[in-house]
DNA sequence: CGCAATTTTGACGTAGTTCAACACGTGTGG
DNA sequence: CCACACGTGTTGAACTACGTCAAAATTGCG
């Protein structure tokens, strides 16, 4: 959490359109007919780096430093993800994790905190990222002022259940490994295409463990299966870079 | 939909309290200060029967009868469930259908088309049910009303965001067969508890072919497993009865 | 009772796991 | 500079769990 004003200027690059994230609904002025009103400095804060890469150097303390927000913890505030990724996980008794999810940019993360008032899960940044904070407690303060800021709440967290529910959809019930890979690659892409203007390619920051960790297979079968898939030409990996060759292939092994 | 007013009295008893439902922060009169405020009557209709019983007499046009909304239609109410289980489902390419949840009393049925208007999948009653309907369009009129039930609908939303959340955990990533299932019986377990007043029996009017659809393993593997955990006394069917014999050996299980 | 639908059981093949070895890049210390 | 440990990714061979196909058993309904 050091170095933040620089941080920003840095990696200012892969930042997303504000226009295009799932918070947008409560990180706008309010206009009515004929007045504006901004209540976002109340509770927003925007472009909050959350460095994971700084950690690497000093072995010591990983976690702290990347930890965006913990299970169990009371909710202080929600996040959308500005840049990176981030991986939402939660510990097993017996010491191991089990991933649940990622998020993009544009994508919304503690907001399934609201009913209880405390967090899920874990999350955790994975390379360099950064969020925009919503403080709850502030924003709900300000709710009670202008009822039009309740009603685009009501539209963002609309639109997450609609998320949610997409995303589960897309991967319940894959009784092949070939059909989750291709079901999980497809879905990460329309994800990215939300927010970066290419539709195919997208930058692996997710390591083959965490990836198989969270489809519940093992690193070897998904190191197998994307070699298959790359020989069959339905995927090209360069590096960290994936691309897709062919949607339409992915989405007919996706259905089996 | 026929008979409604009949059916309503003949299975009048396993209908969840309104307590203890999600629809539950709309469905109350609005009590302020001083005066208290029913709008329901606006937008809500109780208890309306799904009826499939009736369909099985009639085995022509099976589907039509016990269908309740259907993928891709305008969103028109969003409806909890009274008594009774719905299956959600979309259908894929070659004609099957792919069983993506299910619904238990107190639970929402197409909250997630709020976002773009339209249904995300089907949903139909398995054996007798009911539900309560709540108008979208009205609903939302009044809301322009009465913030307080702006301030309702915001928590429905942040609910039903945490149970989603909830069960897609419970279910993502499980490597074997063995950990899919327990996790699945807990987790349909849990949420009969919140209705009903057993936490470990409950009755299972889901086929044993939807729950391996949803699962996404083979009705033997489903079958072989049931009987193992039998075996095992994790588990004790009769007939349509299934109780959780060992809810710590489940647990354990689940979590491989 | 008798038929149909659903569920369970059996035998065999295949997909995915497991365990082990190896390749590669990176950081560390001599 | 090289040697070494370490994390990550890939590949091979044996084992196991699940799928597949077929048949038997059970349940439900007229």
């Amino acid at each position: 959490m050091t170095k933040m004003s620089i941080k920003v200027e840095q990696t200012a690059k892969n930042f997303i359109d504000c226009e295009r994230c799932a918070m947008q609904a409560v990180c706008q002025p309010i206009t009515t007919d004929e007045q504006s009103l901004d209540l976002t400095e109340n509770y927003l804060t925007r472009r909050v780096p959350v460095n994971s890469e700084q950690a690497s150097t000093s072995h010591i303390a990983k976690i702290p430093d990347t930890m965006l927000l913990q299970n169990h913890q009371p909710l202080t505030a929600i996040y959308a993800v500005c840049s990176g990724v981030f991986k939402l996980y939660i510990d097993n008794e017996d010491g191991s994790e089990k991933i649940i999810g990622f998020r993009f940019p544009g994508e919304l993360i503690g907001e399934d905190a609201i009913y209880q008032n405390k967090y899920n899960y874990n999350a955790i940044a994975i390379g360099e990222s950064s969020v925009c904070e919503v403080s709850f407690a502030k924003l709900n303060a300000c709710g009670q002022l202008a009822p039009e800021l309740q009603q685009n709440l009501i539209q963002l967290l609309a639109k997450q259940s609609f998320n949610q529910q997409r995303n589960n959809q897309t991967l319940i019930g894959k009784k092949s490994a070939d059909s989750l890979l291709a079901a999980f690659l497809l879905n990460i892409c329309q994800r990215n295409a939300e927010y970066s203007y290419s539709e195919t390619q997208i930058e692996l920051t997710i390591s083959r463990t965490d990836i198989a960790n969270f489809l519940g297979i093992r690193r070897e079968t998904l190191s197998r299966l994307l070699s298959k898939f790359q020989q069959a030409q339905l995927i090209c990996i360069k590096g960290k870079m994936l691309e897709i060759l062919s949607q339409e292939k992915l989405l007919k092994l996706s259905s089996c």
